[in-house]
DNA sequence: CTGAAAGCGCTTACAG
DNA sequence: CTGAAAGCGCTTACAG
């Protein structure tokens, strides 16, 4: 391996002008600069990043947890956080915990030892036990898609949540519905909080036996409970989905229930995921702006990186947007089948 | 920041005492090894990886280069690629390259510098103009998941992608079918020529005007592609697309063209994507072992991390398998329209 | 603007 | 089984 040292000898210096050229923090004569890269170049020099990091006590590396990488909410965070490291010239150290809260310890633990300059945790609700872990951490952290109890150790980017649920609500209302089902993963109880909310305002109710839960975010899910949703009380005719793939499983079980969509029965999703933008009606959605959160998370992060001390565990909250596609209509009653 | 030789004043001892107990690569007294993790967890001690690596000449870090992580064919690898390397202790670094040449040179620059052990390249084309300036890196390479013209440098773990154009084209041909078309993106020439090889066995010809290009893979593209192919021959009986996510346009095509599935037409897919498992009808597809490839790419990797000297460009292949669903069928003659 | 010294926190032979 | 020394390759004040 070709060291700074062996550069110096060749171009004639010692390695500390090396070391100058190299970071560009001191300015060293042009003719001598010149001799440096020239050697630089011929002997095919590379800096040992390493060494660089004991002596600076930087790594130029950010880790990020996300609890996978395979659905296009978390795979485009990853991306997204990604461009932004790139263009500060970052590395990315990923995690994905998959459900498994003790191998996100282990990582985390494998972390805390110093290999990283800031750590980014994305939605990671594996994590959140271990959290108390990084109270004293040397690097900052910051939390982003975090839609139940944050603790509050950290700053917070994430989507208003409630806000999202009662857009979908209002929106439901605003089209005459007055029976609604929701189909819903159980941890998504904030926007269902909020798709509430919607209809309290007009004073109806939408009891605990109008929410059917899915216990795996998957169309198969979302058909299981749509389906006992619709067959519970057919004359539901607007359902809210508080996942866009319960959604699609929510249009095949209107499907397979002889429901036409939208004119016998309305559906909204939730994120505007990219996977479910192709089906049939296209689906009436609550699109949260996940990219953008993302990057005001790594942005957020990388601004405390210098910073010393304690951060201040604020909350930002971006908002949601409704959009209105194919898979709503307005109200028409129904008999009771 | 707590240090080993603060822990070793701790315990009495010396920092190569608290190494060889941090370690465990040398036996320590029980007594004094005690005393040393006593002292460890008081002081809340966690070794510097970073002087652990500079020390050792290794970062327990791996890096992935992918086009793309929102996809579920890479976004599968990067968690197989990341099971493996947990198990072994590794950290993973990811780059994306999304179609950016430059970006993926760039971050090809900052790796060589000595941040990671080894480096998996997962099926990246933007990759491959900068290969060669990982000809002579000090760190073993693996390529995986490559379809086209892998330069012979590195082993390639990789799918034998003609052999899965051949299988979707013998299937077809079993069932009777003749006159076919090709939906195909730009780069699959090689899953392309596996289909024509079936045909040929029996005498037939697909030719370049059956074949048609979907620029993007979307199912918009593959919508475009195969409403081409079905007009410029509506005696087509059957469809290979070579990605799930065209054969998912195709279907639709089928449909706005009032061509039923699989009674009228024939569509086989390719990769048995996890997001089109939903389509109907189900699609008939080529699955590929992109799990087992992974795994097979990081053990072959992370075997080669302690051996010195060039690695031997040893190619393995692994087979793809048909799942026959209900988007194929026997070939009805078709009367021109 | 350039050179000599110390140090980042660890590990690895090498004596005792 | 434990201790003293050297070194991994860089950067950072600090003199000249």
């Amino acid at each position: 391996m070709v060291t700074m040292q062996d550069v110096a000898e060749r171009a004639g210096v010692t390695k500390q002008t090396v070391s100058n050229v190299v970071t560009g923090r001191v300015r060293v004569r042009p003719v001598t600069a010149a001799r440096v890269r020239a050697a630089i170049e011929e002997l095919g020099y590379t800096p040992n990043l390493v060494a660089r990091s004991l002596a600076t006590g930087t790594t130029m590396t950010v880790g990020l947890f996300v609890p996978t990488v395979a659905s296009s909410f978390y795979s485009e965070i990853v991306e997204e956080v990604e461009d932004v490291l790139e263009r500060h010239g970052y590395h990315l150290l990923l995690c994905t915990t998959r459900l498994d809260g003790e191998r996100a310890r282990r990582h985390l633990a494998g972390l805390s030892s110093r290999s990283v300059d800031a750590l980014l945790i994305a939605g990671d609700r594996d994590l959140i036990d271990h959290l108390p872990l990084l109270a004293d951490a040397r690097f900052p952290v910051v939390l982003c898609a975090w839609e139940n109890e944050a603790p509050e150790l950290f700053p917070v980017v994430t989507i208003d949540y409630e806000g999202a649920g009662h857009l979908a609500g209002r929106y439901l209302r605003g089209l005459g519905h007055e029976r609604v089902a929701v189909v819903a993963s159980p941890a998504h109880t904030v926007r269902v909080a909020g798709f509430r909310r919607a209809f309290a305002a007009d004073g109806l109710a939408v009891p605990d036996t109008a929410v059917f839960l899915a216990p795996e975010p998957t169309p198969e899910g979302g058909f299981a409970a749509a389906t006992a949703a619709l067959t519970a009380d057919p004359r539901v005719t607007g359902v809210f989905a508080t996942h866009d793939v319960l959604a699609l499983g929510a249009l095949e079980a209107a499907r397979a229930l002889g429901r036409s969509v939208p004119d016998d029965l309305s559906v909204v999703g939730h994120d505007d995921n990219a996977e479910v933008r192709l089906c049939r009606p296209a689906l009436t959605t609550v699109a949260i702006p996940k990219r953008q959160m993302a990057r005001q998370a790594v942005e957020l992060l990388l601004r405390a990186i210098p910073r010393t001390g304690p951060q201040t565990a604020t909350l930002h909250l971006l908002r949601p947007d409704l959009i209105v596609r194919h898979s709503t209509g307005p109200a028409r009653r129904r008999s009771g089948n």
